[in-house]
DNA sequence: TTAATTAAGGCGAACGTTCGCCTTAACTCT
DNA sequence: AGAGTTAAGGCGAACGTTCGCCTTAATTAA
């Protein structure tokens, strides 16, 4: 690996001064058009590149963002990462920013510690958070620092910072009037324990929906869990062994997951899902396209979100202020299927 | 936010010239005992940390290793990214390196466009490859400008580069050994199309375990397709088609994508997976824990493959020397279900 | 004619480090 | 006592930029 090609060099053989260059390549630059040609013509020849590190020291800014999230658990998956991770690094692209990733410690100190390295090196400008819970202490931090950062999500009592969400509410509600649509009188749910502010979320909307059409609702028509195929299937046998004029016709499910389980009870016990009981589903992951019957869900468009987050971010740190409003939620949109068809 | 402490603060506190407090921050310093206690008071009380982009300036390393990824198609979903992308940020934190993610682009020239920015603007030091395609233009890219490189998998006529690889041929062997000592004779494959190098890969596992269980084989117990569910589905349709007595008693499927179309078809037709047609995929996703019946596959492990690649990689730019061997497989392992149970 | 304005580009300084060589004083050895 | 050695730390230079002010000569205005 040769000497990188600098200014210098370039400035040589145009035969001015670096620091002239330097401001033909930054476009502020007040030069005769031919002596511009010159210097855009010896870039070219010697293939100048600027040093993004030098720059950087230069102007205190890395154009770097640093993000890091909760690993999936064994046997389980994250249906948006992907989709969520794309779309921040298109969109950052574009504005010439870029990706800093780094390990998610369970452990709080040594997750902070994390953020505290990154921000005291000087190594990213701002942040993402994800999966912030109630009183995140890296949200806290950050704050403090008036290190700016936008969140995927929002914590239990809102902190006073800028996030996306999605709006799991109105989620909710498209369910419930898709399925008062078909007729249904009785809707349950499978639901996250009550502590869970993403589920309390969505299951406002399940109540706001059910008064909104005057549709009865019973303690035991909701089944909690902690969100994973075992709830759903054991939360499905509990409606079932309700009587049948007592029990929901349609369930919704805080997510594909549980609607999956759901969906398994169901069939054990030879009742057709859709005709004999709707199931809702949340995430739309890609087996709900593929199962058999498949699963009416709610899609969160991930990519767009992440596109968003991001805009909204270096909106911020190029014009150092604030965006607003500060909180925005995304509709997520109903895709039908078989579960919900009779 | 306040101006950043400096090397010169500390040294002003602590009564010696700044270079000599960098010398004691990086451990080799030659100074007095006391001195030295003065130096690391003043950097505690000040609460002074490097700047790292002034150090990266200086020794010409960005400790960052860029890492892009082509996306999941939507509706698919890729079942070891999190946990790769997990076990190599864990490692890389280890070594204090960290990592730069950006997004892929389809267009080879624009893909081409984002490795030659980051080495051309130093931002980078060494580069993960993954999905890597024959006569990659970024692996040629990197081999020849002599950036440090590893591949997650490697291309179909090896060029000659490091790479870490799931041994795919010892997956299908273990695949089929666990089916012959099952006392199936007849063992079909469910296939990525004959251009595929993964796919080949495993195949020459599957012809291999056959041969060593004096097992025979066909031409149409081998279906081909595009290693989506529909494939599997077809597949195992195309199989049930032959005359009983000539067809497999097993499969084999290049992924668990095929597979569950193959346990679709046969749930379909009345049969038991398992008794009446052994199944086993491939990739252990989430859901081959949870279906019914739940599915034998073939289990990766990404977190321990992300985890050495990292740790090939950094040795390689610590010691300035490729490791030797540079190529090596990684066996996964057989995880045995309800769907190769009678 | 003279002063003011403008166009074109030069130049010193700074961003925060690390590297290697240099200086000084004290100590050791014969 | 004098030369050589070592311990402790100073110091100039460099990494590759950007920023703001300065200089020079030509042009314009009155």
């Amino acid at each position: 690996m040769t000497r990188q090609t600098t200014l210098k060099d370039v400035a040589e053989r145009a035969k001015v001064s670096f620091q002239t260059v330097s401001k033909v390549v930054n476009k502020n630059a007040n030069v005769s058009p031919e002596t511009e040609k010159r210097i855009w013509d010896a870039i070219d020849e010697l293939n100048y590149h600027p040093n993004y590190t030098a720059r950087s020291l230069r102007v205190q800014k890395t154009r770097t963002i640093g993000y890091s999230w909760r690993p999936s658990q064994p046997g389980r998956y994250n249906p948006i990462l992907d989709n969520f991770l794309q779309g921040m690094f298109r969109n950052a692209e574009r504005h010439g920013y870029y990706f800093l990733c780094f390990p998610f410690h369970e452990d709080a100190e040594k997750r902070l510690g994390n953020y505290r390295d990154l921000i005291n090196s000087k190594r990213v400008d701002a942040f993402i958070l994800s999966t912030v819970n109630y009183q995140d202490p890296c949200a806290e931090y950050l704050l403090e620092h008036e290190i700016p950062f936008y969140a995927f999500g929002r914590s239990a009592k809102p902190q006073d910072f800028p996030f996306i969400d999605v709006d799991g509410g109105l989620g909710l509600e498209l369910a419930v009037n898709h399925l008062a649509e078909l007729g249904h009188q009785h809707i349950g749910a499978i639901a996250w324990p009550e502590d869970s502010r993403v589920g309390n979320d969505r299951m406002e909307g399940y109540f706001r929906a059910l008064r909104e059409h005057s549709l009865p609702t019973q303690n035991n028509w909701i089944q909690r869990g902690e969100g994973d195929h075992e709830t759903g299937y054991a939360a499905m046998e509990a409606l079932l062994n309700l009587r049948p004029a007592e029990r929901p016709s349609a369930v919704v499910c805080m997510n594909d997951e549980m609607a999956f389980g759901a969906l398994a009870k169901l069939q054990e016990r030879g009742l057709k899902p859709g005709k004999d009981m709707g199931v809702v589903g949340f995430d739309d992951v890609p087996a709900a396209r593929l199962s058999k019957p498949s699963l009416t869900s709610l899609s969160q468009p991930a990519d767009q979100i992440g596109s968003l987050i991001m805009e909204r971010l270096i909106t911020w740190l190029e014009t150092d202020k604030q965006p607003d409003p500060a909180q925005e939620l995304i509709p997520p949109h109903l895709v039908v299927r078989e579960s919900t068809q009779p």
